[in-house]
DNA sequence: CTCCTCGAGATTGTGTGCAAACCTAGAGGT
DNA sequence: ACCTCTAGGTTTGCACACAATCTCGAGGAG
């Protein structure tokens, strides 16, 4: 029997389902009263949810001036990134003994599924991508069965970034990214932690990569406007 | 002119002073209205900063049956010195190339003054250990200049385990510990951020080995207390 | 033309009341 | 002796009202 949720979680969870959907975009206001009248509760729940989405980093509230999405600077995406290279090859170092072949064999269906949908050419799908790519990730998280470091991770990576920045993949990158996961499912079936950590190290800086570039095209563009509109 | 903080803003500085200061022990019941008398202010404030609180993991929340000071298990307290033993010699690391010599300097008095007051014999005072401890490794990572590491560094230390944790140190513990401290300052001085690294990183596997056995003295003392109620 | 001042309107911060959920203790049944 | 159920008091969850603060544009001084 699961409890009914109370409306300050129902709030809370709405709305980080509608910023990491996109649905608000980073900088997005969200003014109490609307949000309220949206969810259908008082401004009290709301408050409390976006005081705690404040604490995630996913909304930033100004005193007496109100919250918004929270946006990142590059310095701050590539800190982000920092962290992940720390934590992830961790993880995956810790997930590998966990492991059972059966694990392993789900893991190696999503690699297959994604390079099926990731593969440039007529089936390439990538918004399919991204759900795959999550559930391969949070599925090695779970593994590693490290609470702590699980919960720092998730503090760290922000959806809607890793959203973004899957739409950005040059096609020589996203190979790479492919063949990554296949790497990282053949270090578990070998039992090599050391392996599997060093794919995911390389799996990460190649993300960064691929972060790093997108960002400086978004500011020549912005730039671009900046001085069309002088 | 610094902005009134508000009361929300107060009453969560207060609590969190409370916490990491001992007054509150691990586990003590956190009742609204006991609390908002004794801050001074009405419920709302106060279960704004419970609210926050708990994101960072100090209080613990459960739905319709109040908040709790948060306790840790041993498996917990072992998954953040795993996080710390990752997440601090990156940071240390960091600093060494943003270390000025005055900056090496400050670094030295405080381990130096440290050895003072640690150095078993008449001197030693472990209460003034705490916060010049707390200071050195502040200082570090405000040298690293960065706030993404910082942050999730920041989350999983919980103060008052390194508090306790400081008066469990056994002589040969504490002396590799103000050792440590020197060496990491020998490091910058050198400019060689990989040794910095790998001294950090014996500094927190060192205490992590002490917490360990703490816990267990912990964990017998209570075995033994039950048996003897029964 | 630029900068400052000052309201009106809008938005957040806080106090308070009430309903619902929870804990405790004790009566009664098995 | 143990379990079940219930009544009471206690505590939290939420809505609402009012106070405090901010935003933004109009108007005037320099």
């Amino acid at each position: 029997m699961t409890r009914p949720l109370t409306s300050a979680e129902r709030a809370l969870a709405t709305l980080r389902d509608l910023i990491m959907g996109g649905e608000l975009a980073p900088g997005a206001r969200l003014g109490e009263v609307e949000l309220a009248e949206r969810l259908g509760v008082s401004r009290t729940p709301v408050r409390e949810a976006l005081s705690r989405l404040a604490a995630e980093g996913l909304v930033e509230i100004a005193p007496n001036r109100g919250a918004r999405v929270a946006t990142w600077t590059v310095a701050e995406l590539e800190g982000v990134f920092d962290l992940r290279s720390v934590l992830e090859p961790q993880l995956t170092a810790h997930a590998v003994p966990n492991a059972t072949p059966a694990d392993v064999d789900e893991l190696d269906a999503l690699a297959r599924r994604m390079h099926e949908v990731g593969t440039p050419g007529p089936g390439q799908d990538l918004d399919a991508l991204v759900p795959l790519n999550r559930a391969f990730h949070d599925r090695l998280v779970a593994l590693a069965a490290h609470p702590t470091l699980a919960t720092a991770l998730a503090a760290a990576i922000h959806p809607p970034i890793v959203r973004r920045n899957f739409l950005t993949y040059d096609e020589a990158s996203l190979r790479r990214s492919l063949a990554h996961h296949s790497e990282i499912v053949a270090a578990l079936r070998a039992g090599d932690p050391e392996w599997a950590r060093a794919v995911m190290t390389s799996h990460i800086a190649n993300a960064r990569a691929v972060m790093v570039r997108a960002a400086r095209v978004r500011m020549a563009e912005q730039v671009a406007r900046e001085e069309e509109s002088a």
